[in-house]
DNA sequence: AATATTACCCACAGAAATACTAGGTTGATC
DNA sequence: GATCAACCTAGTATTTCTGTGGGTAATATT
């Protein structure tokens, strides 16, 4: 499994938030609740969208999150990539060549290569604009 | 991480015995030290291929195993199958519609179906005898 | 000022998967 | 019968995953 909940959690929570960006601030409870998943479970997520600038948050009553960006401007890449750390296929190509020290002799460290990097232009090439649009994927 | 050593080990296993397919029987034992492998590890994963038909086995003095069929005859996918149980991205595709009560209405699912279909036409479109051959992938 | 609401921080914890290890049994060859 | 090698069953240390619990800080309303 390359995408825990982890990953897929802060999609589903970014994607929630570019449906609501009307509204100002949307708290994680109303979220939580309508996506059933775990709100303290979120709040690490969230945690970690917000430090890296992905979103605003307000403390207090009428805070919560909301996008700074418009949908378009967020690659599922750059998402994934900051909550599951690395999108690699194998253990052998994420971590430089020091992860394995027969990759220079390795026949088939071409082949996780050649798969990372599909897999890699695969997300940078989808928005969180795009996952609104209705089977247009 | 999609693939782990298990499957990665068999890979590498079946690419040893299909660059000495000259040789009759190799025995597991050459293969884990020339390959820095567990040998017994190994052997689990090797009862795997041998019940599904992968491999011949042989017992006792001059034993081990070999190919029966021609390197090309193995796509990556089949072997990934097998040992990984699935290839599937993320859980909510891997068990079918039930693993996911969402999934009618998930905004994201059929991003996850599109990666499913991609990286399954990518390890059924390479087989061991493409890892033979010196960066042509 | 008090209260409610909400993000944020820290530590822990149960469950599952991963990557083995240990020790024996069966089958084949010399 | 000795040796080799596949095969079988069980256990285990480590890590990762998916949370829970309890508190603190910031903001708004009363």
């Amino acid at each position: 499994m390359i995408v825990s909940t982890k990953g897929r959690y802060a999609l589903r929570v970014m994607v929630c938030l570019a449906q609501r960006s009307g509204e100002e601030y949307v708290p994680l409870k109303e979220i939580a609740e309508s996506e059933n998943m775990s709100q303290k479970y979120l709040e690490s997520i969230m945690a970690v969208l917000s430090k890296a600038g992905f979103v605003d948050a307000l403390h207090g009553k009428g805070g919560g999150y909301r996008l700074n960006r418009a949908p378009d401007g967020y690659t599922i890449g750059s998402i994934l990539k900051l909550t599951e750390g690395s999108l690699a296929a194998v253990s052998c190509t994420s971590q430089g060549p020091a992860a394995c020290s027969r990759s220079e002799c390795c026949q088939t460290k071409p082949m996780w290569d050649k798969l990372d990097k599909m897999i890699d232009e695969f997300f940078e090439g989808i928005t969180i604009a795009d996952l609104l649009k209705e089977n247009t994927l």
